[in-house]
RNA sequence: GGGCGGGUGGCGGAACUGGCAGACGCGCUGGACUUAGGAUCCAGAGCCGCAAGGCGUGAGGGUUCGAGCCCCUCCCCGCCCA
């Protein structure tokens, strides 16, 4: 063995034989159970960073415990090559997008080469290839077969620095999520997924989904937003017209003091009494001109204006005045609502303000009663009904069940179910996209291109300007074509599809990523589908995962993919922060780059800081210090190594003699094995919830993955071996097994120092043998449990002192040994003892008074 | 404001099911080896105290022989949503 570690030199040398024997290949077992683990593909927008660094280490380490478990591991990779900042970026310089995509995905390969990732590369996709894109159109064309998509004209969300409509999900604080400019609404003609169709769906599917970190799912349950309520139609006094308003608490409308119209509702103008045309249009004319946020947001005051209307509450039959304020939009529910000062805020602000009547119609079930004029603000909370006629007594939720259904009944209302989530509008004014597959003719209208003349191709020779309409509209070979229902001069579509459609079904691609007559193999995909284990950052909460979970459920239908979900378990982990904890970025001069790193430290010592900084799920600092110490680990290892070396070829026969200091080295040995074993492995923890509460929690919750203490375990195995200096062969046998241990447990973290200090112990009995295939080492049991125990002895509950005792000893035996401590005696002397507590293997408490 | 996480040495973090708080690493201190040490090996270290001992897991209360962990009240931080 070479005296020193010098990552340098092996670590090419390790990912060379690796690729070679094609050891990471899926489907290397066809007998053994399978187990697909992902990490979410990168966008290379320029380097690799750490973020991806971290992602792919704790993915990596997973891959490759599994297959030394010997499951059939499917670990593959790919780019998810299209988007807006390619294009945003040749905006500035000219240069293509396509060109420099490509090259970052040049840098991306060497990058994650250079780390040992364990990708199967034979399965690399790269969305920007039309060999992956047209199954975006052909996806497409089904979906729009089956009505899941439509066109529509509506109300979007435009971002005024990306120059495109962009989701629900990806309007933040109304600005661009991607690129921070502010977003308007404009009415754009779009193409749309009918995700909400799909929304009872995903919401009863989060209930399976119990490896997901239940922040997730819960974010993914607001964001569906599912909420029962009821609309009540309230008669305009005087007038044939009625105001249909949405509630979820119909339980109070005997408390309606008054109704709200939004300013851009349409009755607004009609209703109102010629003596408040003037104020009321004023008014309307400034909520215009101001923005959703600003009338809406939980500072901004509550105004309005009366319309010298009134409706008729069909409950009671009584008449309450008919008033436009800002904080009611026209299009969240019906556009209008029933004011309840009594038992909702916003309402009860509003009457204070104004000096209408505040009535209260609901009384908490516990506590004081709640009076009209002591109220300082509304109750919101369920209660018991009072003042409400024969619905008086009633409890809330039972309330508002009976007087949905009354409502219905007597033909003024009926219960509904709204939503929160919002149609996919999926189609964007770029170049840097999926072309949408159809065809536009005078005759004939929108026509869907056939599916076998697909792809339709994304031209290379499209100018991009970053202004006005498509860039693919300024491609006159590409937007001129013909009819193919009549064959006549046509135009085609020029507008693209949201990345989002790329990532929402790669996951199935892989598992047949050069098959041309369709999107993946099925027989393939009940192989391998569901994901196993799925890892990346949590801001994919709602929008990539809730339309990965949509695409998957339609992938089902078509009788593609074998299940609903496509992920069993996900694993979130936290962000890789600059040295100084703040988030790495050029403005705080605080960003580390792996590529450096791994030159000098090589990459196991970096995948060592991944692993061992914090669990996978936690924010964490670059720290060279860290890694540092890390790096000095790997180099520690390597020593005891070469300072043992003649202990390779102890007979493992001897191991049975091993006694004293050898037999507890191979205890740790054993326990060891056992603690980086269970880093590893889930363990559900959280109790179904039998309270039955309408919380949404009572999932079992995931187990987490801990690393940094497996690693922990593994450095204290390797400062036991500094501890020990073996003196026979039963003591070499037990420190070869230590030392093989150590270079098998590492494998997964650090997989190349792991391969070459394996292959040193072994020597010629690891000949054409990879560590990275060999099995994963079982522990003994027997050895793990010791035969000699430490006992706490406390008095009153206060440590004084601790005795060595056999692991069977019983309460008699151990307070004898415990009672004999000097401490001990002098704490009990002159006090009766009053009780002993004893907890076997733990400690023996005299209780003395 | 709502939901979900958190708060443990100088720092990152451990702690099974209520049973020796602080594993492991960083940093720090001392020693050995050495021409040298910013390498390496060994040792030390929660805080106060010479010691005996006392105090310690955001604050305060409670349950218990025993609480970082369970219950109540409160403070602070992070993320997501309004």
């Amino acid at each position: 063995m070479n005296e020193r570690y010098e990552p340098q030199s092996i670590e090419s040398r390790w990912q060379g034989r690796w690729r070679e024997a094609g050891v990471f290949e899926a489907g290397r077992r066809p007998q053994a159970e399978k187990r697909y683990v992902l990490e979410m593909f990168p966008y290379p927008s320029g380097a690799m960073h750490m973020g991806h660094a971290r992602v792919y280490t704790i993915g990596d380490a997973l891959a490759r415990y599994l297959r030394m478990k010997g499951f059939d591991v499917l670990h593959p990779i790919g780019f998810d090559a299209l988007g807006l900042p390619a294009e945003n970026a040749a905006i500035k310089d000219g240069k293509h997008p396509r060109t420099r995509t490509e090259e970052n995905i040049v840098s991306f390969r060497a990058e994650m080469r250079s780390l040992g990732y364990s990708f199967d590369w034979d399965r690399e996709i790269v969305t920007a290839d039309p060999g992956y894109y047209r199954w975006n159109q052909w996806f497409f064309l089904k979906m729009l077969e089956k009505g899941i998509v439509y066109r529509r004209t509506g109300k979007a969300n435009w971002c005024t620095g990306c120059n495109t409509v962009i989701a629900n999900e990806q309007v933040v604080d109304e600005t661009c999520e991607r690129c921070q400019s502010k977003v308007v609404e404009k009415l754009i003609p779009e193409w749309a997924f009918r995700i909400t169709s799909y929304a009872e769906d995903l919401l009863a599917g989060l209930d399976g989904l119990t490896e997901w970190p239940e922040r997730i799912t819960t974010m993914q349950r607001n964001w569906i937003g599912r909420s029962e309520g009821a609309e009540v139609d309230f008669a305009v006094a005087g007038s044939p017209r009625k105001v249909k308003v949405f509630t979820t608490r119909v339980d109070t409308i005997h408390g309606c003091t008054y109704v709200v119209l939004a300013p851009e509702h349409p009755l607004t103008s009609e209703l109102t009494i010629p003596a408040q045309r003037e104020a009321v249009q004023a008014f309307v004319e400034r909520m215009r001109r101001t923005d959703a946020q600003e009338r809406t947001g939980e500072g901004a005051p509550k105004e309005g204006v009366f319309t010298g209307a009134h409706a008729v509450n069909p409950f009671t039959g009584e008449e309450v005045p008919i008033w436009v304020a800002n904080f009611v939009l026209a299009e969240y529910g019906t556009g209008a609502v029933m004011s309840v000062p009594a038992h909702d805020q916003r309402d009860f602000e509003f009457a204070k303000k104004y000096g209408l009547p505040v009535r209260v119609v609901i009384q908490p079930a516990r506590g004081e009663p709640i009076e009209e004029a002591a109220l300082a603000a509304a109750y919101t909370d369920d209660g018991r009904l009072v003042h409400s006629a024969s619905y008086s007594g009633l409890e809330s939720a039972e309330a508002r069940r009976r007087m949905g259904a009354d409502a219905r009944e007597k033909g003024f209302g009926t219960p509904t179910v709204r939503w929160h989530l919002r149609d996919w509008g999926f189609s964007r004014q770029r170049y840097w996209g999926t072309p949408i597959p159809i065809v536009y003719c005078e005759e004939h209208g929108a026509v869907p291109v056939p599916l076998d003349q697909l792809p339709v191709v994304l031209p290379d020779e499209a100018i991009i300007t970053g202004t006005g309409e498509p860039p693919l509209a300024k491609v006159p070979g590409f937007v001129n074509t013909a009819c193919p229902v009549c064959g006549k001069p046509a135009r085609r579509e020029t507008e693209t599809m949201d990345t989002f459609v790329d990532s929402s079904w790669y996951h199935a691609r892989y598992l047949s990523p050069k098959d041309e007559s369709r999107p993946f193999d099925p027989q393939a995909a009940r192989r391998w589908l569901p994901v196993d284990v799925y890892v990346g950052g949590p801001e994919h909460a709602v929008m990539h995962l809730l339309y990965f979970r949509f695409w998957n459920r339609v992938m089902q239908e078509l009788g593609l993919a074998p299940t609903a979900e496509p992920v069993k378990r996900l694993v979130t982990q936290g962000i890789v922060n600059g040295p100084d904890g703040r988030k790495m970025s050029k403005r705080w001069g605080n960003v580390v780059a792996p590529g450096p790193m791994v030159s000098r430290f090589g990459a196991d010592t970096v995948r060592l800081f991944m692993l061992f900084a914090a669990p996978p799920e936690k924010d964490i600092d670059w720290s060279d210090e860290q890694v540092e110490g890390l790096f000095r680990f790997l180099a520690r290892v390597w020593r005891i190594f070469v300072a043992r070396e003649a202990c390779f070829g102890a007979p493992a026969a001897a191991l049975g003699q091993a006694g004293g200091e050898a037999l507890e080295l191979r205890r740790r040995t054993h326990r060891t094995i056992q603690r980086v074993t269970g880093s590893f492995e889930a363990r559900a923890q959280v109790q179904p919830d039998e309270a039955g509460s309408e919380r949404a929690g009572g999932q079992p919750g995931m187990a987490d993955l801990k690393f940094n203490t497996g690693i922990a375990a593994l450095m204290e195995l390797v400062n036991a071996l500094y501890a020990f200096e073996p003196a026979s062969d039963a003591d070499r046998a037990a420190v070869r097994e230590a030392l093989v241990a150590v270079a098998t447990l590492l494998a997964p973290f650090a997989p190349h120092v792991a391969e070459e200090l394996w292959h040193a112990v072994l020597g010629a009995a690891a000949e054409g043998r990879l560590l990275a295939e060999e099995p994963w080492p079982a522990f003994d049991a027997a050895l793990c449990a010791a035969d000699v125990v430490t006992v706490a002895v406390q008095v009153n509950g206060k440590l004084r002192g601790e005795v060595q005792a056999p692991v069977a000893a019983g309460e008699a035996e151990v307070r004898a040994l415990a009672e004999a401590l000097d401490k001990v005696q002098a704490h009990l002397a002159g006090k009766i003892v009053r009780k002993v507590v004893f907890v076997p293997k733990r400690l023996v408490n005299f209780v003395v008074g």
